[in-house]
DNA sequence: ACAAAAGTGTTTTGATTACACCCATGA
DNA sequence: TCATGGGTGTAATCAAAACACTTTTGT
């Protein structure tokens, strides 16, 4: 393991001093590969616990650009509706242990002890479909990843409650307004849209109803038939009519289950 | 006008200087008349405007406390379900120029500069039945009423804003889990109750079915017959069961209208 | 007796649920 | 032709909305 060089000290040094102290943003990226639910988790330089994605706000940057810039940071994801969940801030709130490993790499003392102070963080989610997500540029971030959704206790600090805080507020936005435009690809089939509700809600919705819902709505344009071979019937191809999609999330229209 | 004492001053500075820097919480207390939906407002010593109550979080307090400790110096209020409807943070959200009047009564530059910073403020509300409201003890503030909610657009900084964010919230919820412990008295008529929903919803309600969803709900307890000298019918008299109450909010029963 | 507000019931409408049946395809 | 998953329709159930009718009081 090699220790953070001068400049790259130097660099953090004045990046966290130009940011409103004892305040953090986190984000919870959800992903649907078709199967199953994950969550995007990055793991830092120097540390080997993983985390959810998060930083701080610079002193004069709105809080919600302020998570869209931390998060293309960290996953180079861009262009989501990222919206809060919560804002967290029990009084012990604060990581000090897991924070420590730091100090002992070349991570001078005035730097521990600004990131060790109690936090306050605000918590956004999004959703996408099946993104791929990349490294920063910068020198902070060694490694992102995707991890099943049902995996996330095994993340450090306080980030497992944070990701159950998220899903729950998924859930329940999924009732009124859902966040399709970013989760599925161009073109999907319903039932792959099925198997996204059924991912989220965590149980599993009849099949008729749901098409009948769906199709109901008028949001969904008909391309044509799938080529994929499969071993029986193929699925018909849809797109997202985004006119009447954004137009229905003004009304208050339900597409719950 | 005087001025603020020495002492106070000290006491100011040392209870700032306890605080996390460039983050407060503001408090939206809706309450309900009978007739209209008012909402908590407050006036500090040597300032004009009114505001919703709102302070600081301490460094060793939980943001949940801080929220009830706050409301309560500053109104007395106790014991309220206290809920965050969001956290907001622009970056131009400081207020220097109304801030500024205090410079001229005594208030020392240093702390003038703290609570000119830009902040970022986390939201909560709750709503409660005839309760009336004190005064603090403290030497800040001298004033504190109600107003209707509909006149919340004469208050300062971005407070209406607050108000509205917070009363979008209140409808949404009210859906769902309604807070009704809070916003009722003891004992009340149905047609009591129906009131309160139409103000909060900003329209009328159907009489009987308004009845009907009710005490379906079974959380409703029959005292007695009002003995109220009205000019028609007296209504009956009700209580709530808290037990059952609160059994239906962990469940997900639809009160709403 | 009448007005006014409370209490009650009924009809209609529409949404949700459960389920049955048919269809297109590859094996 | 059979298994598999996709597409479609329908009857039954349940909740919501509209509205009419009755009851109890003071005047």
């Amino acid at each position: 393991m090699t220790q953070f060089t001068a400049e790259t000290l130097e660099f953090i040094r004045e990046e966290l001093n130009s940011c409103i102290p004892q305040l953090s943003i986190n984000c919870v990226i959800f992903r649907f590969d078709g199967e199953a639910l994950q969550v995007a988790v990055v793991q830092q330089v120097h540390a080997d616990m993983w985390t959810i994605p998060g930083g701080f706000v610079r002193q004069t940057e709105d809080i919600d650009l302020a998570a869209k810039r931390i998060l293309f940071e960290q996953t180079q994801l861009d262009n989501l509706l990222l919206s809060q969940f919560g804002t967290f801030g029990a009084a012990q709130r604060e990581f000090a242990q897991e924070i420590s490993r730091f100090s002992t790499l070349g991570f001078p003392g005035e730097l521990v002890k600004w990131i060790s102070q109690r936090f306050v963080t605000i918590g956004y989610y999004s959703i996408v479909g099946q993104e791929q997500i990349g490294l920063e540029t910068g020198p902070f971030f060694k490694e992102v990843k995707w991890i099943n959704v049902l995996e996330s206790n095994l993340l450090a600090m306080d980030h497992a409650q944070l990701v159950s805080e998220a899903l729950l507020t998924l859930r329940s936005e999924l009732q009124s307004r859902p966040l399709i435009t970013n989760f599925m690809p161009d073109i999907f089939t319903i039932p792959e849209l099925q198997k996204l509700f059924e991912a989220i809600l965590g149980r599993s919705v009849d099949r008729g109803n749901f098409r009948q819902r769906v199709l109901k709505s008028k949001i969904l344009i008909k391309i044509g038939q799938s080529k994929a071979k499969t071993r029986s019937r193929p699925p018909i191809l849809y797109k997202l009519d985004k006119k009447k999609y954004l137009d229905s999330l003004t009304q208050d229209v339900k597409l719950g289950f």
